[in-house]
DNA sequence: CCGATGATGACAGCCACTGACATCACATGT
DNA sequence: ACATGTGATGTCAGTGGCTGTCATCATCGG
C-alpha cells in the first residue's frame, strides 16, 4: 500500500500531538509535523482535512457508539435514561486511556481554535443522539432536549474528571468518569426540581 | 475621527453579511468585503480579528446582559430560576429584530466554520453564567450544571423559533422566544423527572 | 516480468492574516 | 490662520494554511 513505513496517518497524528504539546498549536507548522513523520506537507492534507482535524482522529467510531447505545436501549427506558446510558459508555471509552485523554485535553484547552473544533464535534454527537432518540419514537422537542441536556451534564462531568484525575489515576471505586456522568445527571435532576417558576 | 465616512466597522459588518448571504462564506474574500465598504483588506483586520468575527459583532454586550440578569436575580431564586431569567432576557434581545437574526442564522448555519465560532460564543456565555452563579453563592457542580443545562434548553428553543418564525413574525401572544425558552425548561424538567435510574 | 492501482512528492498558486512604515483627516492650542 | 499631535487608513512585503495538477514510486495481480 504505502510507500515507506506503514500507518502514515497514525504517525502524523502522533507527531502533531507531540509538537502541539511541546510548542503550542499556533507555533507549529504543518510542514514541521509532516517532516517529523517523514512525510511532506501535501501528504498531511491528504490524510487530514486541516491542521486541527489531526487531533480528532477516530471521531466517527465514537459517534457510532453513542447512536448504537441509544438504539439498543430497552424500549422501557425513558429518553434521559437512553441518553444517560450512551454517555456513560462514552465516559467508559475515555476511561480506557486516561493518560492520553489528559494529554490531548491539555493541548485542546490551550487553543481557542482547537476548542472550536471540539465543540463542533460534541455538537455533532448531540445531534446524532437526538436523531437516535427520534428513531426510537421520542417526539421532537423532547429528543433534542434530552440530547442537549445529557451532553451538558457530560461536559460538566468530564471537566471535573479531567481536572481531578491527575493523582488518583486509574484505580477502581474512586471517581471513574461514567460514575461522574451519572452523578451529574442526578444533580441536574435535583437542580431542575428546585425550579420555582412554572 | 475616521478618514472618510463614519462607522467603518458597521459598514464592514453590513457588507460582510450581505456578501456571505449572496455568495456564501467561503466564496467571499475579505478584499471583496473591504471594497464593498470602501476600505482595504488591512483595515478590515484592524476592526475584526478574523473573517468570521465580523458576524459576531456586539457579543460582549450580550455577555453582560446574561451576567447582570443573574447577578440581579432575587436571592430567593434557585440557580435554574436565575439562569432561566437570563436566557429569557437573551431571547427577548433576539426578538427585537427577528428579521436580522434569521438572515444571520441562515448564513451561520450554512457554514461549518461559522457554526464553530457560534458554538464558542455560546460556550463563553455558558461559562459567564456559571461564574455569575458562583458569585451569588451557588457551589461548583451546581453552577456549571445549571448554566450548561439552561443553554441546552435555549439552543432547542432557539432552533424551534428560527425554524418556525417565518410566517408568524412579530405578533404578540404567538410564539415569542422568551416564552419558548421557559417552555423548554419546563419540558426538560419533566424529562429528567421521568428518569428511572437513580 | 509487466501493467494497474494507490499513495506520495514536487510545484505553483490563492487567500487569510500580520508587521512595519507612510499618509491622511481631524482636533486642539497658540 | 498655523503648527502639531493623534488616531485611523493605505501600502507593501511576507508567512503559513490549504488546493489543484502532474509526475513518480511501491506494491499487487497476472
Amino acid at each position: 500500500m504505502g510507500r515507506w513505513e506503514p500507518n502514515a496517518r497514525g504517525r502524523l497524528a502522533e507527531a502533531a500531538l507531540k509538537l502541539y504539546a511541546e510548542q503550542g498549536f499556533e507555533r507549529t507548522t504543518v510542514t514541521e509535523i509532516a517532516e517529523a513523520a517523514g512525510l511532506t506537507e501535501r501528504t498531511f492534507f491528504r490524510h487530514f482535512a486541516d491542521k486541527r482535524e489531526v487531533l480528532f482522529y477516530g471521531t466517527e467510531m465514537t459517534l457510532d457508539l453513542l447512536t448504537r447505545t441509544i438504539a439498543e436501549a430497552p424500549a422501557s427506558a425513558s429518553p434521559m435514561d437512553a441518553v444517560g446510558a450512551a454517555l456513560e459508555s462514552f465516559g467508559a471509552f475515555f476511561q480506557e486511556d486516561p493518560e492520553r485523554v489528559r494529554r490531548r485535553d491539555a493541548v485542546v484547552s490551550a487553543s481557542t481554535e482547537l476548542r472550536e473544533r471540539e465543540l463542533v464535534k460534541l455538537d455533532a454527537f448531540t445531534s446524532a443522539m437526538a436523531g437516535a432518540l427520534r428513531e426510537r419514537g421520542t417526539p421532537e422537542p423532547a429528543a433534542g432536549l434530552a440530547a442537549e441536556a445529557g451532553m451538558a451534564a457530560f461536559k460538566v462531568a468530564y471537566a471535573h474528571w479531567v481536572a481531578a484525575e491527575p493523582g488518583t489515576a486509574g484505580r477502581a471505586g474512586e471517581q471513574e468518569l461514567p460514575r461522574l456522568v451519572r452523578k451529574a445527571l442526578t444533580e441536574l435532576q435535583e437542580l431542575l426540581a428546585d425550579r420555582a417558576s412554572v
